[in-house]
Order: C-alpha cells, then structure tokens, then sequence
DNA sequence: CAGATGTCAGACCAACTGATATGC
DNA sequence: CGCATATCAGTTCGTCTGACATCT
C-alpha cells in the first residue's frame, strides 16, 4: 500500500537469506568481479588446500559432478587452473590452481568486499563479524556431498 | 585433502551467504514444500499487505515486471492469487492473496519451518534470532526497485 | 566382470530481451 | 503524441539426465 515500505516483508530466516542472497547474485556479476561468484568460490577453496579431489571440490560446492566438470572447463579454458592425473588412482583428477587464478581470485575477492560493503551498509562493523560467525557455524552443521546422491 | 573437512571452506561472508543460500534452495522444493520458494515469499509479502500493487510486488521481491507477470500467473493458475484492475489507474493491477493462496502458503511456511530447524541445527535458538535479526536489518537498507532498472 | 570417476550431448527450467496491447 | 503498465514470444543461461570412455 504505502510505496515507501521498509517493514521487513519477509519473515522466516530461510526467506530473508534466499531475498539477501538475490541482492549479492544481481550485484556480484562477471563484469564487476572478472570472474564469477561460483568460480570465485571454488577458486577459494583451492587456494585454501592448495590442491584438492575433483570431487572433494564438488562436494564442498554441493554442485554434482557433471557441473563440477562445467565449471572446471570454464576455469581451465581461463588458465585458473589445471586438472592432474592422480598417480594413485588414475581415474581420480586433483585440481590445482594457477598462478593466474590466483591472482584474478585475488581480484575479484576485493571487489567483493567492497559489494560486501555496501550490501551490508546497514551494519557496524561487529554486527557484520557476528553475522559471519553465525554462517560459518551454521555452515559447519552441513551435509558435505549431499550433491553426490543423484545418481 | 582430507576428506572430511569441516573447517569454514569459504572465507568472505558473501561467499558464506551464497552457499548456505544453496543449501536451502536443494532442501526446499517444489515437492517439499507445495509451491516454490519464490512463491512462498511473494504470499508472504502479500499476507502481510492484504493487497499490493503488482509493481511494489516484483520492487520487493526483486524481479523484473516480466518475471513477475510469469511469477503471477503460475499463482494465478493454482487459484493462489487474483489480480485486480486498479480503478484509480486501469493500467495498474493490483494483487490480491486468496483463501487458497492463504491456506498453502500456511502449510509451506509449516514444512520450511521444519527445513529452518534441520539446516541451522549448530544455531541455538538465541543464535538464530540473533541471525534473523541481522538479516532483517540487512535487507532494510537495500534498494528497492533496483529491478526496475532494466529497461 | 562390476563399480567408480570423469566427460560430453541433449533435455529442461529459470531468467533476460524485444515487441505488442492497453490506458494515462 | 509520448510515457507507463502489463503481457507474451523468443532467446539465453544454468542446471539436470542419460549415455559413454577410462580406470580399478
């Protein structure tokens, strides 16, 4: 009714981080970051172990592993990173970063904090700490590999 | 390395969000919930209104007016919602929830309840209100109608 | 041989783009 | 006439499904 509303519309916790999360998704695009925010993520977690099982990367990113496959080409293409051959088990791929995606990850993780920054202007900035605390502990709880049963 | 990993594999609290976000999206299906998580929120957002424009709809749910129509009609087909013309603009709709759209909106909000309790379970119930909290006040700052913006 | 892993091609769904109809 | 609103059709993007090759 009135135009100017900022009541919050969304009531349940799981609706206002999907609404939240649509304001990241419109802003975080590949022309603002370089890359994309999945690749960005993915990039984070290999830099994170250095070098991980192509499925551990999917697991962790709960995509499947025929995603997992799409968005490794698109990275490889890039030159972001390179897929090995596991000695011990030739079947097994162990995905590496490169010298190149490290840094384009480098890149696109400070124009995220700066997205970071105005899409969480509303908050000081120990409500924002608090606010990631409480998602790397709810993250913690996670079914890692939920993605893998869909065979 | 490791398989079972549980440190915070995702450092920035975008990042955090975008993947919790994907948690829930997997969990809360069409088949789980009865209508889909978009749906959800715009009979939410109209609950709360009584009635609202279709434009202040797609603004607050931030869809552009296409998807909104599309979002619309797929309610409408299912009996959830009627639109109405505006007497005071013809060109204008305005959206009303039904008894129908009401009574499935109840029993979706019910079972993402239960989604809610499963997917935060390392969240107290402080904690959680504590996250809802920062949530709400998050989505208070941001700009309504950046969806508009498209043409 | 059965089972696991990764790859690709085609189907499917959700979102965006452009054109149209109606009313101001 | 120009502008706003809603609608639809066509395109594009991301994701899922199924078939296949390689390796244990």
């Amino acid at each position: 009714m009135n135009s100017a509303t900022q009541t919050p519309q969304t009531t349940g916790t799981m609706g206002l981080l999907s609404q939240l999360n649509r304001v990241i998704y419109r802003r975080a695009t590949e022309d603002v970051l370089g890359i994309k925010l999945k690749q960005l993520i993915a990039l984070e977690i290999l830099v994170r172990n250095d070098s991980c099982l192509q499925q551990e990367l999917g697991a962790t990113l709960m995509v499947d592993p025929n995603n997992c496959v799409l968005l490794l080409n698109d990275l490889d293409e890039h030159g972001f990173v390179e897929r090995q051959r596991d000695p011990r088990d030739r079947r097994r791929h162990i995905v590496v970063i490169t010298a190149a995606g490290v840094k384009a990850l480098e890149k696109a993780q400070q124009k995220l904090e700066e997205l970071e920054g105005e899409v969480l202007s509303n908050l000081d900035a120990a409500e924002r700490e608090q606010l990631r605390d409480l998602l790397v502990r709810a993250m913690d709880g996670q079914d890692p590999g939920a993605a893998l049963e869909c065979g």
